[in-house]
DNA sequence: CTCTCTCTTGTTTACGTGAACATCACGAGC
DNA sequence: GCTCGTGATGTTCACGTAAACAAGAGAGAG
């Protein structure tokens, strides 16, 4: 198509020529170079080094280097708000979310960021402090004057499925980590499977039962995971013991393994997440019951550390960055097709990591 | 100033009249809703719709009223590309970053997030996927295309130091976990500090010398943490044992624990993070030496997880949400005052959390 | 030699917003 | 009754870019 160089010209960084700084008394107005500035020293007009800007062909060699010439000595940087009012669009995506702090989002906002690099758009961060629903509300009230073509919602949309919400229309979103894939794009771990498997694994060694440490009750992801806890006990004709409930941290784990430490019929846990798993395994340890002999603990996410707590921790693989990919991969067909938000859920699997903290039960020896 | 109401109004969220969508033939143009289709349709000029958009006083109710209305009907947004083409100012600032693996990449960005979305800047994420001085120099230069105000660079900026990058003039920057403060604007955590009362610590308990697990070579944070406790050892006269090579990971934590296993000599680990102090445990308990009574560990960061590490950690503590909220007060002292960046370091302390993975040499009693 | 076709460059215009200025109506003060 | 001030609203224009169209120059064909 373009067979001379780099279809986008980069002006490399500057010497000098800032205009002067401190001439302009009124303070900072006009600091900006502009295609008219360079066109001016370049002695051509601005349409040519909008041409040579976007890299676009039909503008003869010499031309060409005057105006790169003259975009180097001014300093001159394209102005992407008068691009993006030109062109409609201004290939940024917006995520809204409630924090980084949990593992999972920030992987998978990394993994946005990253995909979302690779074709050309910018992320933009709408962090929500407390999720209440005027927040929430909030913000995507305060999405439609963002700089944002399409929006990835990463927050439990549950909150909001009052009916009063809606989206702003021709805002094109992904919904992640909910169940609104009646309304939404959803993109979403397969967490039904994923705790299927953590239950099947401990019922596979000969465990009578298993226990479950719950993750917040606003959260989807965790309704989900002891919803298909309960449905694989259930299955198997097993007694379904009472959940305990945690909050995610692993100080929330620790509190629930306490608990369990004593109940003298325990023998294998499944945590929500693995963060309560290093909580169960610190209680288990402090209590004196070996982890695996005495009882088995399988987490889910398997985040980095798993592999180092002590024991070596199995749990149920999320694979954050295909999320991620696909978030981008969605919103980008929406811009692209110009169609609105199918509603739909894409589900990526889960898989099992065995590692060391999960063995028959010691009864059975 | 404004005595009427909020000072910008939001349109809520609509019901109808989103254009027929498929009425348009040739795609997506004309979509958006102008101030032009909504002053028409109140009856009025474009520049009473905006300054009912911006609160403006001036404006008769029941003028107002029809403009509201007009805006609820038609779904009017305003658009921002042409606000920061007018205004000159995009309200949003840029971070550029690795990823936001480490805790704490994504405990300041979030930090960041958070205090810029109070003072009205919405963030723009700038992953560079490969550390190499090529990706970092292009991510700077196209953020000159980027609609940001400021930057935060959360990157190992001692990879540009050739001199060979200049920012893009006119940028306003602040720097974290860098010794550029002689060219930059830094806000820091204070490793040294840290690092020194994290070896004071473990001398005090009487332990002879302190090992050192170090952060991989790249990173400042890990170079003054090391650097400090070396420093420290000699302040005291003890001997500076062979620091190990980690890269921030369990992983290589855990292969660093097994080498110090075997070092008789070897009573008290200072990590250079909490995730390497994870490996060491599990490292430590593999091989039977018992945390704390034959070695001690203190790591660095004080992850949530890190009170229940088996044992609870020992660590220092770093105030991530502090640095961010600074980075982001310097930002807007810049763009406010309208100065370049002002070279300086700022310092945020630290402080040291003790738990149980320390204690007196057994040599001791 | 002229006509047309192509290739390069210039001119005009619109994108949506809001500041600056213009206009209009109305009431108070002389 | 006339002027002037005040408050509400309209008109013009510029922000920086790039598409659409126009214009000019040179080359090849008749």
């Amino acid at each position: 198509m373009e067979p001379d160089g780099p279809a986008r010209q980069v002006p490399g960084p500057i010497g000098g020529a800032q205009r002067g700084g401190s001439g302009i008394p009124g303070g900072r107005r006009k600091q900006r170079v502009s295609m008219a500035d360079v066109a001016r020293l370049a002695g051509v007009s601005s349409q040519t080094v909008s041409r040579v800007s976007n890299g676009h062909p039909g503008v003869v060699g010499a031309t060409r280097e005057q105006v790169l010439a003259a975009m180097r000595e001014l300093g001159y940087r394209p102005n992407s708000a008068a691009r993006a009012l030109r062109y409609g669009q201004f290939n940024t995506i917006g995520v809204i979310l409630f924090g980084l702090a949990s593992t999972g989002n920030s992987r998978t906002v990394e993994a946005i960021a990253t995909h979302a690099a690779a074709e050309g758009y910018a992320i933009t961060l709408i962090p929500i402090g407390i999720p209440t629903q005027d927040n929430v509300l909030g913000a995507f009230t305060r999405m439609g004057e963002l700089a944002v073509d399409a929006v990835i919602v990463i927050i439990e949309i549950h909150l909001l499925d009052a009916g009063t919400v809606t989206l702003p229309p021709g805002v094109h979103v992904v919904v992640v980590d909910s169940d609104a894939g009646d309304r939404y794009s959803v993109v979403d771990t397969d967490q039904a499977e994923g705790a299927r498997l953590a239950v099947r694994h401990l019922l596979d060694l000969g465990h009578h039962t298993v226990w479950h440490v719950t993750g917040p009750k606003t959260s989807f992801a965790a309704q989900r995971r002891a919803q298909a806890w309960r449905l694989a006990l259930e299955e198997a004709g097993r007694p379904v013991p009472p959940p305990l409930h945690g909050d995610w941290s692993a100080e929330s784990g620790y509190a629930a393994g306490l608990a369990l430490a004593a109940e003298p019929g325990c023998t294998a846990v499944f945590a929500s997440n693995d963060q309560m798993a290093l909580g169960l395994l610190r209680a288990f340890h402090e209590r004196g019951r070996a982890v695996p002999a005495d009882i088995s603990v399988v987490g889910f996410d398997d985040i980095p550390d798993a592999s180092c707590f002590v024991p070596p921790l199995t749990t149920v693989h999320q694979d954050f960055a295909e999320v991620g990919r696909r978030c981008v991969q969605g919103v980008l067909r929406q811009i692209r097709e110009g169609g609105a938000s199918q509603p739909g859920t894409d589900l990526v699997p889960t898989r099992l990591v065995v590692r060391d903290s999960t063995a028959p039960p010691r009864t059975r020896r």
